[in-house]
RNA sequence: GGAGGGGUACUCAAGCGGCCAACGAGGGCAGACUGUAAAUCUGCUGGCUUAACGCCUACGUAGGUUCGAAUCCUACCCCCUCCA
């Protein structure tokens, strides 16, 4: 019995539509070895991919593994429309160059994850921009108002006599179709994404195709732990980010989201969740499994050792009160009656004015030299050079020379 | 085409001639507390400066009235709803 395969794919999927038709086809691909081709779109909007968008590309590869082929699909056509957005607002178009640009950005990163080998990367763009406005309508004609009402966002902004562009509602078929135009067999999407998939799976089988299947993911939550992890929230672990910054911001996450974490992004056996979480009832420190937690994925993204010097560097920083190691170094120039501290610190970039400068001495928050400073007159002289803090995360090491003489 | 409603700082949202750099909430930043957190409490949250005063810029855009406007007037731009 192939159980087992059913478990692996399955795991972490919210929902699975229909799931006894889901694992015939899982069956028959093995028994005919054959591929099933598996499609998850991804619009070109962001430049950055961050860990909400690795369900879905864990999930790709969980398939790929299991011998199928994953689509990784660029709405490259649907981005430059301009994409309704899961806030009931409306995403500004994006630029063609935009688009390739990020798109690239996007195909530099995915294979961080996927099997280079069995993903065709696709764009929508090839069969939407031929399809012309017959093609357009011929689509729309096989789906009603009245359905395309039901899916949620659209349904409670219509009741509340919010605005919905037309072309919000047209979005929906463009992206079923690219389900015909890819024959998909599965398509994966995050819960918010259920309505869409679902017409492709209609369309599908409007234009006489066998229709998908579909597996919804669960939607991460950023490091706010309310709203979803996006850029534009700014709550995001970016797969780029450097390694130390990566470590610093998984641990900088609430004790009830480390366990979400745990359950969406980490490998580890279901079995162990359960003891760890055992473990930390029976008095064990959150803190110690969140350092394990972020070992786990700065790994993923940067290798093992990166890991490791990531973890070492974080708690010689904020456990032990070291200094990190790549302080930037500045030279300021300071007249000769000495520099304004709040202007140093704008001018090395610690502050965004040197009213903000101000305030911060005022908050008790700098440091020269490792000694808090709360006199906001205090000047540095030309020819020393110092170390300048604000807050525990900012630091810079300015050196003060001379300026010349402006009249 | 007609009628009505609206555009305020990062977001939402008050203000409707001076006390408004603009209530309040959220967000953000900082301090205390800690486990680096979270929660909680406190403070700050336009810029140039500063012991403080001050000055400049800002309430859709451009003008106007006034000693004085986010608040009144005029024109324009944009958004939303309803009717046709």
């Amino acid at each position: 019995m192939t159980r087992p395969i059913f478990e692996e794919i399955e795991r972490g999927a919210e929902e699975i539509l229909p799931r006894e038709e889901f694992r015939l086809r899982l069956t028959e691909a093995a028994a005919r070895g054959t591929r099933l081709r598996v499609k998850a779109g991804f619009d070109p909007t962001a430049k950055d991919l961050h860990l909400g968008h690795t369900l879905l590309l864990n999930k790709l590869r969980a398939f790929q593994d299991a011998g199928h082929e994953a689509i990784f699909l660029i709405g490259d056509f649907t981005g430059m429309i301009g994409d309704p957005s899961g806030k009931n607002e409306t995403r500004k178009p994006l630029t063609r160059e935009q688009v390739e640009q990020n798109a690239e950005t996007y195909k530099q990163q995915v294979f961080k994850i996927l099997d280079p080998g069995k993903t065709t990367v696709a764009f929508n763009s090839r069969w939407l921009d031929a399809l012309g406005a017959e093609g357009m309508l011929r689509l729309a004609a096989h789906y009603t108002v009245a359905r395309m009402l039901e899916r949620d966002d659209f349904a409670k902004r219509y009741r509340e006599g919010q605005p919905i562009a037309v072309h919000e509602l047209l979005y929906p078929l463009l992206q079923g179709y690219d389900s015909v135009a890819l024959k998909a067999d599965v398509e994966l999407g995050g819960t918010d994404q259920k309505f869409n998939l679902l017409v492709g799976r209609s369309l599908q089988q409007a234009y006489g195709q066998r229709p998908q299947c579909v597996m919804t993911l669960p939607i991460l939550e950023g490091l706010d732990g309310v709203q979803k992890m996006s850029k534009s929230l700014n709550n995001y672990v970016a797969l780029n980010d450097p390694p130390n910054e990566m470590f610093g911001k998984l641990m900088s996450i609430s004790d009830t989201l480390m366990w979400r974490y745990y359950e969406l992004l980490s490998f580890r056996p279901l079995a162990e969740l359960a003891r760890l979480k055992r473990s930390v009832e029976e008095g064990a420190n959150p803190r110690d499994l969140k350092l394990e937690l972020a070992g786990e994925l700065v790994a993923r993204f940067h290798g093992t050792a990166a890991a490791q010097a990531a973890r070492a560097a974080f708690i010689a920083q904020f456990s032990q009160g070291a200094l990190p190691a790549d302080i930037p170094e500045l030279t300021l120039a300071a007249p000769a009656s000495g520099l304004p501290l709040a202007r140093a610190l704008k001018e090395a970039g610690l502050v965004a004015s040197s009213a903000e400068g101000y305030r911060m001495i005022e908050q008790r928050a700098v440091r020269v030299d490792s000694q808090r400073v709360e006199d906001r007159s205090r000047l540095l002289l030309p020819g020393t050079r110092c170390l300048l803090q604000v807050g525990s995360r900012r630091y810079a090491r300015v050196t003060l020379v001379a300026a010349p003489s402006k009249t």
